[in-house]
DNA sequence: TACATAGTGTTATATTATAACAATTTAAAT
DNA sequence: ATTTAAATTGTTATAATATAACACTATGTA
């Protein structure tokens, strides 16, 4: 049995932050939030944030320059992610499709390559927005 | 008929240097390019930039922000864009499948959204780097 | 224990991007 | 041609995002 990812006091502490938001979280803006338990510069945060991704636990959504907590738990193994965005309101929604995944996975370019790894950021309006 | 995009001087000369090099540029490496040419300050790289990724002319690579030239003419107006990323040389290609961007234009959310903007970036060794 | 690995705390700095405002150029309207 | 509006440019300063480097501490393993 492999040993299950435990988060560290500082990645814990993150990953709780990001996971309670209702809205993908900047880097600063979680430092800010954090100061009071004792995370007090940007690296101990960037840390963090970057094991959280490698662990599949977080998403950052390029685009934005913000990061996701994952819910998804298919993606944690592929890194294979797919969002839609609002224009308006910048809702951010982790997709989860069969279907989409299957596709993209399947996949080949002009030289016959497949790709395992990718990410995908869908924009328009959402619900509410349209 | 409707007007073309005619570029202006500064778009003209990022343009110019996006479009010849064989990898995607940062913006203070254009910044640094182009100085002798009498652009001199970020904003002017990011002002011409704004505007070329706004055009269809060139497109931002998100996961790396950077900037490729577009030879696809369907994107220009779309939006829509998917690139492959080798994660060991950094090469960049633009994606350009019909049955692609087919796929992703008629792709539904889980509310029956559909999006005709997206931004796709697959990971992986390009054929040198296997 | 001894060793290696991963995580932490800290300061400083690098990189990416925008705000704000004045001046100039361009295109259209009178 | 003159006026006007819109777009572009030039410039300085600063904001926002991210990493380098180094000393130290905790954790797991031989
Ligand atoms: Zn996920
Ligand atoms: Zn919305
Ligand atoms: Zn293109
Ligand atoms: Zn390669």
């Amino acid at each position: 049995m492999h040993k299950e990812h435990t988060l560290t006091k500082n990645q814990q502490i993150i990953f709780d932050l990001i996971d309670k938001s209702p809205e993908p979280l900047k880097a600063y803006s979680i430092l800010f939030n954090v100061q009071k338990k004792g995370i007090k510069a940007p690296p101990q945060v960037y840390r963090a944030l970057d094991k959280l991704v490698e662990m599949g636990k977080i998403h950052k959504i390029e685009s934005r320059n913000a990061f996701i907590a994952c819910h998804n738990s298919s993606c944690q193994v592929a890194k294979a992610t797919a969002f839609s965005i609002c224009e308006i309101c910048e809702k951010v929604t982790e997709i989860s499709s069969a279907g989409l995944s299957k596709y993209l996975a399947n996949f080949k370019d002009k030289d016959g390559m497949k790709y395992s790894k990718y990410n995908l950021e869908f924009f328009g309006l959402c619900k509410k927005c349209r």
